[in-house]
DNA sequence: AACAATGCTTAAGTCTCTATTAAGGATATT
DNA sequence: AATATCCTTAATAGAGACTTAAGCATTGTT
């Protein structure tokens, strides 16, 4: 992990060094506001750790800036203060943590670790093909940049294709997902679905199409589109 | 938000039961760690406030249980032991927070909150969705430069769209969100508040709609409006 | 080439889900 | 206690999706 420590006390900054150094992160200091902000813009650090008082403006404004400028990464505020009013200060402009000095390294660490994982929680579900994107979690297709809207029934078929890309499907495979044997259609409409699913998709492509037919056999995505 | 507090001291329980209450969350209480882990099985909660001392287990093992289970719900460890040693095994064992016995209300509220915005993925308290900004710390909407005064529950509703913003939420998820299985009314419900969320919206927009159906799955909140 | 089987497309009917309004009940406020 | 506000239910109209069916096109077989 890489980590920006924002700490005009050069001891306390080389002390959380160590620290860190010694669960093998990586780390810079710097002693003021500014030059911490500058460092954000121009690193990527998976996590800042953020003394309140600094000799240019105090911590919490640092943290709103950051905030203001669109930027997410993690903050854990440490501070000599133990008032409640700084603390509930300091995650409403967006601090992740709040831990007081003095404090152990190993609570330094866990608290680290802790809010790492979490920013770090949202691990996305996308299958990709071609240039369609399938996102499990938001039920959303992408083709491209723009965003296709699909109906519940289309989008699951093309949810199936994604999750088996590459493996031909049969129609019976289809509807006994998409309906698990209850009031089960016949099997023409998946043509229909197929159909429209193509014409959906090709409309946003400029005429590519990634479902491809096996004849006999069922359907099947691919990455390349059909000559 | 709907929060389970696991605690065996029903005074302690109820106290933070009342500071939920005020920000109007809906919250349930067990008293053992057994029915804390039955309880986050069968219902969707955003947060769990989770006593170390419990009569059948430590919170630690607790936590550890829920990340094993593959449940993230978020972690807010609340004890009576300030040692380092506690909170350190405690944030090892995936709690996202920890908050030592005495508390404040502010407190509570302020790590409940921050810890809730990250799970979501966001980093700062204001969420902005197009025209529409939602400040989780001061339960406040702005539509451009103009105050939207909701009420609670068109609030939340419109709070849950915007922490997830840009997936699609079914009714039955705001349902569970709004009233953690208490008294639940109709799922009808929703339409109707989403009706007037809209209206109220758009009165503000001139006319734009963020709050997008998608037939048969629920409501997405996105960026631009829909034409 | 002719035929059969499978796939594609379109259109129409049916059904389900959503939007909106209104009215009654619950809750909080004055 | 009266009033106002909010929540909930119910009813209806309307929009959209699903399904069926029919005709045409394509592929494979004799």
């Amino acid at each position: 992990m890489n980590i920006l420590i924002v700490e005009d006390d050069n001891l306390i900054a080389d002390s959380i060094g160590m620290a860190l150094e010694d669960e093998s992160h990586i780390y810079h200091i710097t002693n003021t506001a500014e030059d911490g902000l500058n460092a954000i813009r121009e690193n990527n650090y998976d996590a800042v750790i953020l003394d309140i008082n600094l000799p240019d403006g105090d911590g919490f404004q640092f943290a709103k800036s950051l905030r203001q400028s669109k930027i997410d990464t993690s903050v854990l505020v440490v501070s000599g203060r133990a008032s409640v009013t700084d603390k509930v200060v300091a995650l409403r402009s967006g601090a992740d943590g709040y831990l007081t000095k003095p404090f152990d390294r190993q609570e330094l660490i866990a608290n680290l670790t802790a809010i790492i994982r979490r920013a770090h929680g949202h691990s996305d579900n996308k299958i990709v093909t071609g240039p369609i994107m399938v996102d499990l979690n938001k039920y959303e297709v992408m083709v491209g940049i723009k965003r296709l809207n699909l109906t519940s029934k289309k989008y699951h078929i093309l949810e199936l294709l994604s999750l088996r890309k590459g493996s031909t499907l049969g129609k019976t495979h289809f509807l006994s997902h998409l309906y698990g044997g209850i009031d089960e259609p016949e099997s023409k409409i998946i043509d229909v679905f197929i159909c429209k699913l193509r014409r959906k998709i090709c409309a946003l492509t400029g005429g590519d199409n990634y479902i491809h037919t096996v004849w006999g056999q069922g359907y099947v995505l691919r990455d390349h589109a059909s000559g």
